[in-house]
DNA sequence: CGATCGGGTTGACACGTTTCACAACAGCGT
DNA sequence: ACGCTGTTGTGAAACGTGTCAACCCGATCG
């Protein structure tokens, strides 16, 4: 009862050939240059296809080819949206070059990356992009070496041994605490963590930096530690915060990431305190939610899409490009600010 | 300057066998059968291996093979997170028994998605699962008759021609206005659109159907129809709602989708609009972003793991069952009453 | 001591496509 | 009539893997 057709499964170019009366080389060529053969075989060809359904064998194309028509993207966290669009930006830009993206998630889980790696790696596919869990990990290095090329994404490496592209982050920070400044805070916290994460270790730095800067005493600028930058630490982040008394509370949050500022503010707002009045609020990504959000969160704008697109380049061109050498592209944030810092 | 390793690009099993002093067949054994080569022989292969850096030619295999060990899945618009979050669901199923996913994103486009299918057609992926623009379009048909299994996903179809999980509309619509009645609300509004999409049909009629039951006027229940699912469609409709004078402005609302909802949450909360207290607000599918909200969104919670866990689970019973016979599966959604319709 | 057995290994073949050197043939000018 | 050019079509070879019948050889059994 499952209702495929049963005689016509799979049919190959020597069916084609065969029910058109024509060889095998004839049909390829009406596949691939149907310019090179004339008018009325080629009709001919493509209504033997059509009868008996026939689809190209990927798989054989690509054995012979050497290697994929795909580019793939191994995310950290598909259920954040933040990633989402940068593989937004990769499939366009893929796409505008005729080449698929398969999307993998790796959870932040190494061992989830690592076999992602290698299904990527025994698909010949043309590149890799990659937001890893760990941008030193010596995995990364084994399959660059093996040949396929490999591109990190919002993040990067001492050595510079990857093209990679990512957004200045020291800056993002600076500008997300001066920002916070003009507006007359003293107390501000940092929300965000681990630590061990680039990222969150570049924002923290440029917040302290923007904080030295101003000239303002070190112990106005505190540091809340989070283990993840999901909506739950938000919360509870949230929690420690209103749970301070009042006069040594600090008056704004800067939180690493937009979920976590999410989160906050939800905490904050159930909590009794008024977002901004009482609690003003940055986050960072400006994910399309932060805008949405009651209080539209002002936050760090990333050029998510652009990340993307440029990564794809990037590793489009050490496929191709036989004198390819490795950059470090650095885009630069933008402070959006919205009602959420201001009064 | 790229940093390859320039003598060893792409060994094959033929030069593993040379470096080990093998046959083809006994490398491939190793691979394939462990167990069917003496444990020093063995050894010697899999050092030749790691000393040749040998990657397993996915291509050539599934050529061998007749078939990937691959789903995929389509989504339709992959910044909508219910959809991530069904992409989880299949993910967990089709690792459970070794496969991998391939994720692709139709965004509503019906090109797009004749496309996509084109392609995993050609990679003779095991199955299709897809979340179409159109459930009726015919070039699902065509794929099927093809040989390639296909489920839908979050969609239906009156002929029963394909496997398929949904969610009840009808009964979520009915669960989410039998909860604004319960609360006291006499003036209702439905929000979402367009009504060619069969879940927002769907709803709209549950929505009906519990308004006549608890016996309320017919014009107590207004629709308010959008032309698609998205935030700014929600604050559009919020406007709207806020232009209204406050005598014959509805007291809730329920929206067609929790993006919707937020969008109009947005909108009422800088209108000056209260929620619960002057609009109460439901949305649907519970998407995570919801209960993160400043004010926690009641929503119909819709079982979008096990939702992609089934549809993958349907695909491989017709993929490899021979006496497979097409099952519509149908969840029963669950409201989730939270802040913003508790006063 | 010969027959039998079975673990370990071999090598040829098939999968479906693309490519490429070459053949067939028509039209053309000399 | 001949060679030349250009257009169509041909058939074999190759890509890397998995499979399978066959084979080798030492050990066991009768």
């Amino acid at each position: 009862m499952a209702g495929r057709d049963p005689g016509s499964r799979n049919a190959s170019v020597k069916d084609v050939a065969a029910a058109a009366g024509v060889s095998l080389g004839t049909v390829s060529n009406v596949l691939n240059r149907p310019d090179r053969v004339s008018p009325d075989t080629r009709e001919r060809v493509l209504r033997a296809m059509a009868e008996l359904g026939f689809v190209r064998n990927e798989s054989a194309r690509q054995l012979r080819a050497g290697s994929s028509r795909t580019l793939a993207y191994v995310m950290l966290d598909a259920s954040n949206p933040f990633f989402i669009d940068i593989a937004q930006g990769i499939d366009t830009a893929a796409e505008a070059v005729g080449l698929s993206l398969v999307l993998c998630n790796s959870r932040s889980l190494a061992e989830r990356e690592q076999s992602h790696l290698a299904l990527l790696e025994q698909q010949r596919v043309q590149g890799i992009l990659i937001t890893p869990v760990d941008p030193d990990a010596a995995s990364l290095d084994d399959v660059a070496r093996r040949g396929t090329p490999v591109v990190l994404v919002d993040r990067t490496r001492a050595d510079q041994k990857f093209c990679s592209v990512a957004v200045d982050d020291v800056l993002g920070g600076q500008r997300a605490v001066e920002h916070l400044i003009d507006r007359g805070h003293t107390r501000v916290a940092f929300v965000g963590g681990p630590t061990t994460l680039g990222p969150v270790r570049d924002r923290w730095r440029g917040a302290q930096d923007a904080w030295a800067a101003a000239g303002l005493p070190a112990e106005g600028l505190v540091e809340v530690t989070t283990t993840g930058l999901t909506v739950a630490e938000g919360r509870e982040a949230g929690q420690r915060l209103a749970g301070m008394p009042a006069p040594r509370r600090p008056t704004a949050a800067f939180c690493a990431n937009d979920l976590t500022a999410l989160g906050l503010l939800q905490q904050a707002t159930s909590s009794g305190l008024r977002v901004p009045e009482e609690l003003a609020l940055v986050g960072y990504d400006d994910i399309d939610f932060a805008g949405a959000a009651a209080v539209p969160l002002t936050s760090v704008r990333q050029p998510r899409q652009e990340l993307g697109c440029t990564a794809a380049e990037l590793v489009l061109d050490e496929a191709t490009n036989p004198e390819h050498t490795h950059r470090q592209v650095l885009f630069t944030p933008e402070l959006v600010a919205r009602a959420s810092t201001l009064g």
